[in-house]
DNA sequence: TAAAATTTGCGGAAATTTCGCACGCATTTA
DNA sequence: TAAATGCGTGCGAAATTTCCGCAAATTTTA
């Protein structure tokens, strides 16, 4: 793949926070035809550059209000566990963002719930495991980005 | 705003997945007209429902390689900083993501970098200042989601 | 500096989205 | 109960957007 200049950059800068700008909106922030600017963006997406397009869905649409980071940190009998455990993690819609981190913690989820009602359950159900040793709620009072 | 019904939440399943996806392809999935599936998108738009399609860019693709998880904990002396800290944030284009939490800690924040001497530039430039009490950084070894 | 390769802008063609309209269905009103 | 009203559908035309070929321009290579 050839380097980015300038106008990738900014049209990546665009398409970030809008990706449903047309060829002639690009055309006149980036300074290019619009042509070029969707031939452009079409190879930024043909190389990977841009991975995919999706759309940001309110979570309150959904009922759901509450987010709560947790911060999990398991035994260190079964390293083999942790494979299993974002395997599982993936499969859970309440889990939105899950990360492998190193550290005196071994996980850090991003969990959506309507309420605490929801949430506890959810900790019963996923967290009171004997591979799990402690596990740590933070709610999450606002975020940005 | 009226409720969403097993059209609308196929939609959004479809959508979040991949917001290219015309109006045929999603009238295949959904078992609608093309017109009528595009006319709900447009609904589930304008209702807020979906806030905002976004191009997701490959981290890597920009020579950031390093994703650090950042637990910070500030001074209780000045409540107002949070507003002022969330602002600065925002503006950093290392910062990807900012929570506010309740608890120990006061925020999350997610980290990108391209490697460790930008990281430690970083840490070295917002952390250190008398404000901040503690800081603790997770390298992200793998992430879902 | 000349040749080669890449990218651009300009149309027109193809694809996609938007819009008006008539219809069906359910709920409300008289 | 019958008529009226509202809402969403499918169809097809119009509008918009994207895609693609081509010649000119620009950049890279030798």
């Amino acid at each position: 793949m050839t380097e980015l200049d300038k106008f990738d950059y900014r049209l990546l800068e665009l398409l970030q926070e809008n990706s449903r700008l047309t060829g002639s909106e690009l055309s006149t922030q980036v300074g290019l035809s619009s042509a070029a600017c969707l031939r452009r963006v079409q190879r930024l997406r043909e190389t990977g550059v841009i991975e995919r397009d999706v759309a940001v869905v309110s979570p309150k649409a959904f009922g759901k209000r509450m987010m709560i980071i947790v911060l999990l940190t398991m035994e260190r009998d079964r390293p083999d566990r942790y494979i299993l455990m974002r395997e599982a993690f993936a499969k859970m819609p309440e889990v939105v963002q899950c990360h492998h981190v190193t550290g005196a913690h071994d996980f850090v989820l991003r969990i959506q719930v309507a309420d605490m009602d929801e949430y506890s359950e959810f900790v019963e159900r996923v967290f009171h495991e004997p591979y799990i040793k402690r596990y740590e709620s933070l709610a999450v009072l606002g975020s940005l980005k």
